[in-house]
DNA sequence: TATGAATGAGGCTTCATTCAT
DNA sequence: CATGAATGAAGCCTCATTCAT
């Protein structure tokens, strides 16, 4: 009658729908109740898989955060210019936040245990990381004269990396996860042009 | 001990203990419960100045809308050259931001009335009027040959926007509102510079 | 409809009950709802009166440590001679748990806070004076040639106070608190005539 | 890693294992997730080999049960003076409670089916035996001059039976088996002091 | 003889909301 | 304008129990 499914396997249905509601209704209000029930099952059937509900959370953020981290090293350890480094950066994250587009909300989420509230770190440690890696070829992209050299790298990542947030923003309004790669690569080009020595037109 | 106040007054207080709960915990964790502990009242107080919870909100974002299109038309009101215009609109919201830090959350905020989720949408409109605004004095900056004539209006409008995005995401991962103005206008000028038909310098 | 009663009222009923269903059904399948059943109130309203459930117990065991001691004292501030002193002792506290015959499982009852167990003891401290006073008292009546001389103060009192002992039990398996006063004084005297001086004929 | 083990071991296994977390945890605290994971099972392994829960606490209280009975008899086979076997009753059902600490709670545990409280009552059935024997003595004494003649045989028994109840309070405050034979034997002889014909020296 | 996935009942607790005073 | 007592819905979590393998 009902599907009996390995353990392992369940897990990641659970987490899968558990961000998928998260980015529908917003991370706070997903029930353990409405992650079974769109599983077919009686809510205590998570705690079979899941310690506790915060577990959940936990689990997706450490999936998220080696995702984020794939893509760092995926854009990393291919030789490249520093701005074709970057491009990878930006567009790699943007592909990712597609497919799970919960992930910003996650970065600034509070989870709440034993009735205190406690920011989600792991994730935000990762793009702590993206964005050094992100700074580390904007420094580099200047050594090489690719970008302007007295450009300040700080500001010039918080820059790039506003690349998308916009998108991020707009993607939340409108809903739509698509818009994220159909325009990513053309804002990012529009933002690096303003710092790259040759001409902009 | 047990203040009377007006109602008038005692509404504001409401709001204004609620955006900075919202802010603190975030929107979804405020309960009207820690709304009336943080004023020294009863719980049941509440609803003697809000017919419910979401309507604590709603006034909220109304009163945010209100800002919002406050800043539009002051910055707009003033016969300046759009590049300065669009430095005031800008400006103007990040003073917004860390006057009311919990606005961003706000705009993305999910209401729910009667099980069903719905989008906060007043906030959201008068950001649609800051971003048109924003893209009109675009618009008329590359018309003026003030940026690049070739710019698209869209996607530069997008970027500028942006700055405000990048600096928000930091504040909530900081928990700061002091970076908007500090860092502001620095990083609005790089991406303006950007646009700009003269040299960077 | 409903009673509307004074929060400090439905405490005290709260307690009561509580303390009866305890007797009744052993006060770890004593719950909140069968509480609030027996006082023809919702669940959710214990909550207006108690912050969590354990707190009820916390607060009943201070009430009934607190008329523990109210017994030593009322026994020992009557100048007696202290065979006298000791049967107060006695008969007081059997009146004591006639009236409230959950005493003795609340002296063994485990707490369980967080999912840990933690021994509840402001009884236990109670009745350790409870035994302290015993002691002394015999003590007394051994030095006053009521008690045999070389009488073991520890053995004797730890005997007298299984006079209780045997009660509660017969108490318990009887469900019958009546016993308590109706044979104690008798088993008093029984067991205090092994102790006294003079011969039992 | 996985002992698979004869059905009547395991069976053995369980019942040890829920008797000693019924003394460390309260009998009404232990659960079969408990028992299983004291054993290197899983919980529904338990089920393997009781029906349901409340049938081990239902083995665990007829062999309880039958290890009185057998102390019954076999401090009744041998001739002895009455006053002896009282002594060999006491002394081996305090050897029992040290061996078994659970027992005393499991005397007045109520176990719930269905719903519905039903007193444990095989064990209270042996008691009754064992106070039985141990007033058949003291009126044996009694009729041999070895007890003061005009002692009142319920009365005298109930205080015997007291020296037990005394020990087994002091052990469940302190959780500590040992006192009880250490000390058994010497409250004993105190009591049976007080009724003994010949002078108490 | 056991595991592995799941269920159903029920417990504690929170919270928005009502209403009489 | 506010309190004080209470409700109803819902959330998290535990536990005994089932059943296929």
């Amino acid at each position: 009658m009902k599907r009996r499914i390995p353990a392992e396997q369940r897990k990641l249905e659970i987490e899968e729908v558990a961000l998928r509601l998260a980015f529908e209704q917003g991370p706070a209000h997903v029930t353990t109740g409405m992650i079974a029930a769109e599983l077919g099952l009686t809510q205590p059937a998570i705690y079979k898989h899941f310690p506790c509900k915060s577990d959940i959370w936990t689990e997706i953020s450490k999936r998220l955060s080696h995702r984020i981290t794939q893509n760092i090293s995926h854009a990393l350890k291919t030789e490249c210019a520093p701005n074709i480094c970057i491009r990878k950066l930006i567009i790699g994250h943007l592909e990712l936040i597609e497919e799970c587009p919960a992930l910003p909300e996650f970065m600034i989420m509070r989870e709440t245990k034993d009735g205190h509230i406690i920011l989600q770190n792991s994730i935000q440690t990762a793009m702590t990381s993206f964005r050094n890696a992100l700074m580390q070829n904007v420094q580099a992209a200047a050594k090489d004269d690719i970008f302007i050299r007295t450009i300040d790298p700080e500001d010039a990542t918080t820059l790039i990396f506003g690349v998308i947030q916009s998108l991020v923003l707009r993607m939340m309004v409108t809903r739509n996860p698509a818009i994220l790669t159909a325009d990513g690569a053309r804002l990012l080009d529009l933002q690096l042009a303003g710092f790259l020595t040759k001409g902009k037109e």
